[in-house]
DNA sequence: GCTGGAATTGACCGGTTGGTCAACTCCCCT
DNA sequence: AGGGGAGTTGACCAACCGGTCAATTCCAGC
């Protein structure tokens, strides 16, 4: 393994991974054969095999590198933010932005958590998230910025209201994506009972009213 | 379809479907094959199809059944509360309860959730847990109990945290599911930001230190 | 003990799968 | 110009898949 590739290489390599990307997100990983893959490139078979040493390992490969972006991104937007509160807010709406601006991954990431296969694959990486998190909420926490309360289960809490609302987002969504950043921070940091008052002190948090225009009603 | 059962047929049905709901859990849909399913009951494969049309038809009925329990359980616990804050409450507790004490089935949903074929059939059961606690949540603003923000969105918050806590627990957990309960409700109320004073009027809010004991260090 | 529908069997089918491989082309380097 | 590794082909393979079905057994009601 670890093949010495030219340029053409490095393209065609790529090209294949975003073709899967593709397939596997819209048909799911299972139901996606090689076949179709290396059909939706044009090329024979063989040339998957080049590339990859497997299905499955290609699908690994994938995550790593999405949920390698995913953080890059995060770290990207909250580096040059001091406060804790902020830096956790920061994290959320690149969090946000991210998964919004890479359905395609989102989905991928939804699958992977179901099988045991990838499971494991996964849980490192939302291991990671959660315990940036927590730290964060650790720090405000002894600054007394905010309630005492188990970080690591708040910050699962987060990561559980951005998921599912970036799902929404994705199903029905039509509007501005900083709007559903806005949305999930507000829900974040106050529940559905908080107060409308900005209680911890900085100033940038969004208003409460906020209504998404792709809120259904059912 | 839809075939006269004597009592044994209805027993070998049911030990079919008890058997794929395992199988589909831990090993996943796609790579549990029907031969497997009739392997682990110990009867020919031509059993499997005198009871069920087709595979995916199983996995259908075994996700509307799912989805049907759990909504049974929510409106149960929740039948004999007026006060909208309480019966949001009791919802999310219920549905923490189920889910932790059906751990298989919460895995179908996951995977379900994530292939367009299954996909459908679980947004109509989500839309339906979302417009329910939406609609109390409709009244709970109404009244002025909680801050005025779009009720689906904060349904969907609602949901994000319940599925994202109790599958922390299902991961890591080994304490007491009422805690996790507690746990969740205290984190949907007040978001991270919150108050630690109880603000809404009713008294049946849980402590705001709950540390479970399931929380890991990473 | 006969009858008829429920229940069960497992060989069988056409199709698909992930993966292999010998043969071949392409193209850069000397 | 020719050597050699990168890149490509597609026939091929064994295994497996979901699903069918004629044949057989089981058993309750008469």
């Amino acid at each position: 393994m670890a093949r010495q590739l030219t340029s053409k290489g490095r393209q065609r390599r790529s090209q294949l991974i975003n073709q899967a990307t593709r397939r596997f997100a819209s048909d799911g990983y299972h139901p996606t054969s090689v076949a179709d893959i290396v059909g939706g490139v044009g090329v024979g078979k063989g040339v998957f095999y080049w590339y990859f040493e497997s299905k499955e390992q290609l699908f690994l490969e994938i995550l790593r590198d999405a949920q390698k972006d995913l953080r890059r991104c995060q770290r990207n937007s909250t580096a040059d933010l001091t406060d804790p509160v902020d830096r956790i807010e920061g994290g959320i709406r690149a969090g946000v932005i991210w998964m919004v601006g890479n359905p395609d991954l989102r989905r991928l990431f939804e699958f992977a958590r179901s099988e045991d296969t990838f499971a494991k694959a996964m849980k490192v990486g939302e291991a990671t998230l959660v315990s940036d998190a927590a730290q964060h909420l650790r720090i405000a926490i002894d600054a007394g910025r905010i309630p005492d309360r188990d970080p690591q289960a708040l910050a699962h809490g987060i990561l559980g209201v951005t998921n599912q609302l970036t799902m929404a987002y994705m199903d029905h969504g039509d509007g501005d994506p900083a709007e559903v950043g806005d949305l999930v921070v507000s829900i974040c940091r106050n529940g559905f009972a908080g107060l409308s008052d900005d209680l911890t002190g900085d100033s940038n948090s969004p208003a409460m009213t906020v209504k998404p225009t792709w809120s259904r009603s059912v």
